[in-house]
DNA sequence: TGTACATCAGTGAACGCGCGTTCACTGATGTAC
DNA sequence: TGTACATCAGTGAACGCGCGTTCACTGATGTAC
């Protein structure tokens, strides 16, 4: 039956938003379009009403993904400037870690993106060149000027890199996987020009609200 | 038929070979056991005469990677200590990025093990902490005493998703996976206290032989 | 504003396909005598 | 050393299953008059 073009847009949105988070969770391969479908309340033949493939649909909904993304920085900036330090204690944390559903493209999916189509890989390119661009604009108050975005580049593959090692040895080895987390916010501190001190009485209180 | 216990013996080592190849380049859920077998000169019956199911095969097929790998670390050192520079010359190349068949299992696949089984993490696991071992002891040459531990651990982890990154935008944006590969490949240095003007030359010489 | 009807988002059965695993069978190996 | 035979790695057909995609159909929407 046809829908009202509000309900066709929701339906929609719903789509990607079950996509984005069911790909992080458990892969692009590890999900079907009928489970997609499903949390978004349709069956699996209203997908391809409105994507042409399961490609498709990937490729939009990592865009979705860094979208939302985008915009949760923007609402936390809440009108000042998001301090590096808060930015890296909200992007390299047990949180983020536990919480692939929800976590940043980059670091919940960056080992099947180079294993995908053309279509998917252009959108978490365009995703990933902007957040780079965003820790690069962060640099501004960093007190070392030189080579800004080498070191963005260089923090934002550290974190991915971290993110992913932490997940990967988490069930195995908690405690490595903490130890992972630490090790990186530190460095990624360093590298982005943050105080020491500061760093440190930071790192450690979000360290002890840490629920196990 | 039965076959002689050397035959048993070589034939369990092709389908680890195999696997451990083909499960770096397309991912554990990418390929079948069938192509497994194939590439190894077995029927895909073959299989669980030696393995009780892929997953105990994709679980010793890393195990075998890391083997492999620490045994060409040992074979290049050749009776004298390879430098820290010699190691991250090695492993942040364009040369690990375009071969993923070939490359580190934590750079290759640290994304999907988060998603694997208890016996998959565990090997990996493993693997992820005899490399942060032999990081750690590279860096007693190192002129920076402070912390080797946290220093080795966050530069396994910028590698991992350096290379990670670097592969993920390879596609749609060889530049920009160039200028990672050369950001990370600094930045890891700088946290392993290498010599920043040997590093310089060394980067650069490296970059100008990379075949495009 | 009211009526007639073309549109098309969504449904659910059906499609071919490849997956991981099982199993009856084969026949050379390797052991017991 | 020679013979008889139990063992078991490997074969290939078959299994149930879930995948991505297609398609005839439905019926409320939204437009043309």
């Amino acid at each position: 039956m046809k829908v009202t073009k509000k309900k066709v847009a929701e339906n929609r949105s719903a789509l990607l938003l079950a996509a984005a988070r069911l790909f992080r969770e458990r892969g692009i391969d590890g999900v079907g379009v009928d489970e997609i479908c499903k949390k978004a309340g349709l069956s699996h033949g209203a997908l391809y009403a409105q994507f042409p493939s399961k490609e498709a649909l990937a490729a939009e909904a990592f865009a979705f993904a860094f979208k939302r993304g985008f915009e949760r920085i923007a609402a936390t900036n809440d009108g000042h400037p998001v301090t590096l330090t808060d930015y890296l204690d909200y992007y390299v944390s047990a949180d983020q870690r536990d919480h692939l559903e929800r976590s940043c493209p980059t670091s919940a999916s960056a080992g099947e993106i180079a294993r995908q189509d053309t279509m998917v890989s252009e959108r978490f390119t365009e995703g990933f060149g902007q957040l780079v661009a965003v820790i690069e604009a962060g640099l501004n108050t960093s007190p070392i000027t030189a080579e800004r975005r080498q070191r963005a580049l260089a923090m934002m593959a550290a974190m991915m890199g971290g993110l992913a090692a932490s997940r990967a040895v988490a069930k195995a080895n908690p405690k490595l996987s903490d130890e992972i987390l630490l090790a990186i916010r530190q460095v990624v501190g360093q590298i982005g020009g943050e105080d020491l001190q500061v760093q440190d009485a930071r790192v450690q209180a979000r360290r002890h609200t840490t629920k196990r």
